[in-house]
DNA sequence: AACACGGGGAA
DNA sequence: TTCCCAGTGTT
C-alpha cells in the first residue's frame, strides 16, 4: 500500500463513477429507485448471476409489482416464482419482509440503514445497498465484487473468507467514497462483473489501472486471498413416484434443511405399494455443497383400490403435470416430472 | 466463528 | 472438476 499516496484514495471513487457514467449496464432495475424494486432485485441476484437471475425478476416484479400485493400474496406462489432459482429462504423471508413493512412501517419502505436492516432476509449488505441507491445514505455495500477489487487496488492479502472481511474491507472502502455512494456502490458491481473478473480480468481496460497496486505488481492474479475451502458432503435421497392414470402424489417439504418448502414425491411407501414398483431411477444431480444421488422409484398403481386407499390413508396431495406447473419442485424432480410427462404423452 | 443453503456459467 | 456469483440466518 505504500506505493500509492493518500491523496490519491479519494480520485479513484470519482474515476470509477466517471467510467461508470459511460459504462453502465443497462439494467431492468437502474432506472429506478423504488426501494422496494431495489430490495427485490438485491435479493434475487443473491449469489445469482444477472443472467441466471434476470426472467426471475422481471416476473416477480410483473406479478408482485409492490409491497401491498407481496404481502397480501400466498407463500406457496412467492415459492412458485422464486422455483429454479435457489436458495428458497429468501423467497420465504421476502414474503415475511413485506408483512413486516406492512404491518410494522404502514406499507411504507423504511428509509433509514437501521430499519431496513430490521427486514427479514435483509443483511448489512442488502440494507447498504438500497439505503445508499434509495435513500443516499452514505454506506458501501460490501459484497463479492467489493472483496475483489479492494484487494486487488490495494494489494491486499486480507483472508476474504475471514468472518471480519465485511467488516475489513467496508473500512477499506471508506477510504474511496465519492459523494454519490449509490452510483459507486452499482459501479462497483459492474467494474467487478465486467473488468475486474475473477479470471482473466481486462486490467488494460480498467479504469482504476493505474491506480491499482496488484497490477503496478503483476500480482493481480495472487489476490483476492481466500484460504476456506467448501466441502461437498454426499447426501442420498430416496422418493416414490407414485402414479395412476396421469396423476401423481406428493408433499410439501419443511423450511429446516434443503429445499425449504418445495414440493418433493413421497420419501417413502406403504407395503401394499411394493408389488406396484415397476422400475427405479437414479438421478445425480450436484449442488454447491452438496452431491446428491436421488433414487427414484417409478410406481405405477394397477389397482384402483390400492390407490385409493392409500391416498386415503395418507396427506400426500394428488397432482397431474399440467397442475403441478403451480408448485415449485427442486429442479431434480422437476425433470423427472417433464420426462415423465414426454413419456406419458406417448402412450 | 463456522456452517448451511441452489443453481448455473465460465475456465 | 473447481470456482464463484448484487449474502443471510442459524448454531
Amino acid at each position: 500500500m505504500e506505493k500509492i499516496e493518500n491523496s490519491d484514495f479519494k480520485q479513484i471513487g470519482n474515476k470509477l463513477l466517471s467510467w461508470y457514467k459511460e459504462n453502465a449496464r443497462d439494467l431492468p432495475f437502474r432506472q429506478t429507485k423504488n426501494p422496494y424494486k431495489i430490495w427485490i432485485c438485491e435479493i434475487v441476484f443473491q449469489q445469482t448471476r444477472i443472467n441466471q437471475g434476470l426472467n426471475h425478476y422481471n416476473n416477480f416484479i410483473k406479478r408482485f409489482p409492490d409491497v401491498k400485493t407481496l404481502a397480501e400474496s400466498l407463500e406457496d406462489e412467492v415459492l412458485l416464482y422464486w422455483k429454479g432459482l435457489g436458495y428458497y429462504s429468501r423467497a420465504i423471508n421476502i414474503h415475511k419482509a413485506a408483512q413486516q413493512i406492512m404491518n410494522d412501517y404502514h406499507g411504507a419502505f423504511p428509509h433509514e440503514y437501521d430499519e431496513i436492516l430490521k427486514l427479514k432476509g435483509v443483511g448489512k449488505y442488502t440494507a447498504a445497498a438500497v439505503s445508499s441507491i434509495c435513500f443516499d445514505g452514505k454506506i458501501p455495500a460490501v459484497d463479492g465484487n467489493f472483496y475483489r477489487v479492494l484487494s486487488r487496488i490495494f494489494a491486499d492479502d486480507f483472508d476474504i473468507s475471514n468472518s471480519r472481511a465485511f467488516i475489513y474491507f467496508s473500512e477499506l472502502a471508506h477510504l474511496i467514497l465519492p459523494e454519490n455512494v449509490g452510483d459507486f456502490n452499482q459501479a462497483m458491481m459492474d467494474l467487478g462483473s465486467e473488468i475486474c473478473k475473477p479470471k482473466n480480468p481486462l486490467c488494460h481496460e480498467c479504469p482504476l489501472n493505474k491506480n491499482c497496486l496488484a497490477f503496478s505488481l503483476n500480482k493481480v492474479s495472487e489476490f483476492p486471498v481466500k484460504t476456506k475451502k467448501v466441502k461437498a458432503n454426499d447426501l442420498d435421497l430416496k422418493y416414490y413416484f407414485v402414479h395412476r392414470n396421469g396423476e401423481f402424489l406428493i408433499q410439501q417439504r419443511k423450511d429446516d434443511f434443503i429445499w425449504k418448502k418445495l414440493f418433493e414425491f413421497p420419501p417413502e411407501i406403504s407395503e401394499e405399494l411394493i408389488p406396484f414398483i415397476k422400475s427405479v431411477k437414479t438421478v445425480n444431480h450436484k449442488l454447491t455443497h452438496k452431491n446428491l444421488s436421488i433414487e427414484i422409484f417409478n410406481v405405477e398403481v394397477d389397482s384402483e383400490e390400492v390407490w385409493k386407499d392409500f391416498i386415503a390413508k395418507n396427506d400426500f396431495i394428488v397432482t397431474n403435470v399440467e397442475d403441478s406447473h403451480e408448485k415449485s419442485f427442486p429442479k431434480p424432480l422437476e425433470n423427472y416430472i417433464e420426462n415423465y410427462h414426454t413419456a406419458y404423452r406417448i402412450l
